[in-house]
DNA sequence: ACTGGATCCTGACTGC
DNA sequence: TGCAGTCAGGATCCAG
């Protein structure tokens, strides 16, 4: 599942693939994404220049040499992948991006909860991109951000990690790793939260989210792969998916929680 | 204004 | 073996 480590690597793996060539058609098979794909996005593209690929949160964006930004989103099954005109497209592949040399980006999500849309307004100021919080590796999120930003807040700090209205790119798996990290319970009001705890989890979320992004960088070679699927990272986990087995601190078993209906894992001795 | 729940989708897995 | 049910997960939308 895609998160913030897996995109920016994705994002770093197709950037010099395709960055400086031009669009010669983009071809749908499925338009029924999470919305459905822009019935014009072919002609729209037609000839413009791809200048620059970059990321912002979980979206990647295809920047042109005009106005139009292609927005990306892997939803939670999708990759993107760059092949050769001769390789067929199989199950779930929904888009080619084909370009003038005959490289193709290819976008394959089979559970279609990802994304595929065109603007020509400015990037910053599109409604998907516009409201998401900071970068969680840059110096704009702080434990002094979080704290202010949670005070009468009554959710649970794992739901609002998990708000990309707050910082993006923590999703179910890093959450749970992070508060482990960090040593708070996920169940914890955000409001209630002191400055120092918070101060502690953002420093968890830095490292961890580094972590990730560091071991994706052994994968790059992957996304010119014909058979390959983008490889996700195996990256070890202390908490996730480790219900009833034992705590890597204190050995106790790992418990499990439902969080707004995400599985959610911590140690009842480490975590308060 | 806030918060929690439903929702989109497919494939893997479980239980009868 | 096969079928039905459950779960996973990001982010939006909707209802209370």
């Amino acid at each position: 599942m895609p998160e913030l480590p897996e995109v920016e690597t994705t994002c770093r793996g197709i950037s010099p693939h395709i960055t400086g060539k031009k669009i010669a058609k983009v071809t749908i098979r499925q338009k029924q994404l999470r919305w459905p794909i822009p019935d014009n996005l072919s002609e729209t593209l037609c000839g413009l220049v791809v200048k620059q690929v970059t990321r912002r949160g979980k979206y990647l964006l295809l920047k042109t040499n005009k106005a139009h930004t292609v927005i990306l989103h892997l939803g939670m099954s999708g990759n993107l992948r760059v092949v050769n005109s001769q390789l067929k497209p199989g199950k779930h592949d929904h888009v080619d991006f084909v370009f003038a040399d005959g490289t193709i980006l290819r976008f394959n999500d089979t559970r279609k909860f990802g994304a595929i849309l065109c603007t020509s307004e400015p990037i910053l100021q599109h409604k998907l991109i516009s409201s998401l919080g900071p970068e969680p590796l840059t110096d704009q999120f702080t434990g002094n951000y979080l704290h202010q930003l949670s005070r009468n807040k009554k959710t649970t700090v794992k739901a609002f990690i998990m708000d990309a209205h707050n910082v993006v790119g923590v999703g179910n798996i890093y959450a749970s790793e992070s508060l482990f990290m960090a040593g708070i319970l996920p169940t914890r009001h955000a409001g209630k939260i002191s400055l120092k705890r918070y101060k502690k989890l953002v420093d968890s979320i830095k490292v961890i989210l580094q972590q990730a992004i560091d071991q994706g960088g052994t994968t790059l070679k992957d996304f010119v792969n014909e058979q390959g699927k983008p490889g996700y990272f195996q990256q070890s986990l202390s908490v996730y998916d480790r219900f009833e087995q034992e705590c890597i601190k204190c050995s106790s078993p790992i418990k499990q929680v439902k969080i707004a209906q995400r599985a959610s894992y911590f140690c009842q001795f480490c975590q308060r």
